[in-house]
DNA sequence: AGAAACTGGTTCCTCTTGCAACCAAATTGC
DNA sequence: GCAATTTGGTTGCAAGAGGAACCAGTTTCT
């Protein structure tokens, strides 16, 4: 309803895009720092740790990142030792995916870490707001994969 | 104050990213296929048609994009004769960077689609809550900013 | 005035990211 | 049961982003 508002600052995806960077970045920061790992690195360890073994298929889904850097991110894991595939007998096209028990460590010490680490980001909202933030964030995302399927 | 929110899609600023990227790919698409401009041409566009003329050094703070971006922005822009750049006598290593008069009418072409377009993709929201919502993005970014700089 | 430090802009290089093509296993349809 | 399609995963490539080094012009200090 505002007349004229056309200063680059007041529109609303701008201000998300350069909000969610400098949250990225920081976070980014702290988990490398702390334990060598990239954000996508990172996400996988999270739903392994919270889900159990999945394959990259399902990791695909629970993290919403392209299959590509889920595969990357497991095989970085992979190798550092963090993570096992054992087979999938019920589909030789797939793995089963879950962290070892240094992977689990890994997962207990970092968890506590990202808990404080958000706490303190968003430490300049209250609760409610938080949630609030979080239910907003929901619907803007909904509406925008919504806008965009279709071709 | 939740006892144990350990699942990666609980996680704020993991909502963050994918609602930013989300809305940052749909409206990428938008520019691209209606004026052929990437995201940081668009902006710095923004800033000239808002502003007028500006120096790089001036449009890295307006847009909070790296210095590289803007310039190879701009050249883009001036390729395209939609800018164009004009000595500037109180510094030799600068330049007055402006809209040309074919660069405004693509200005003015813009604004209303930009304006459009981001009414469409927060039509989840109400005026309200749009408005707090910026209020929020805008909090937290100065926290993580904050949060940042202790080298 | 001249040297040293600084600043705006540019180039170069590296790292990351995402898409498209591809391979192999599995499913579907005859 | 075998061809055709689909699907999970992998590889290759090409564009994007950001950092570090660099150049030219400016300011500061003596």
């Amino acid at each position: 309803m505002s007349a004229s508002q056309t200063r680059l600052t007041d529109f609303l995806p701008y201000l998300l895009s350069i909000t969610s960077n400098a949250v990225s970045d920081r976070i980014a920061d702290e988990y490398r720092a702390h334990f060598g790992l990239k954000i996508p690195e990172w996400r996988v360890m999270a739903v392994l740790g919270d889900q159990g073994a999945a394959t990259q298929r399902a990791l695909v889904e629970a993290t919403r990142m392209d299959k590509v850097a889920v595969n990357r991110a497991c095989r970085v894991l992979e190798d550092r030792g963090l993570l096992a595939r054992r087979p999938n007998t019920a589909d030789g096209r797939s793995h089963h995916l879950a962290l070892t028990a240094p992977g689990q460590d890994v997962y207990r010490a970092i968890m506590p870490i990202a808990l404080e680490m958000e706490a303190r980001m968003f430490s300049a909202l209250s609760a409610g707001e938080r949630t609030l933030f979080k239910d907003l964030l929901e619907r803007i995302r909904a509406q925008a994969e919504a806008t965009g399927n279709q071709p």
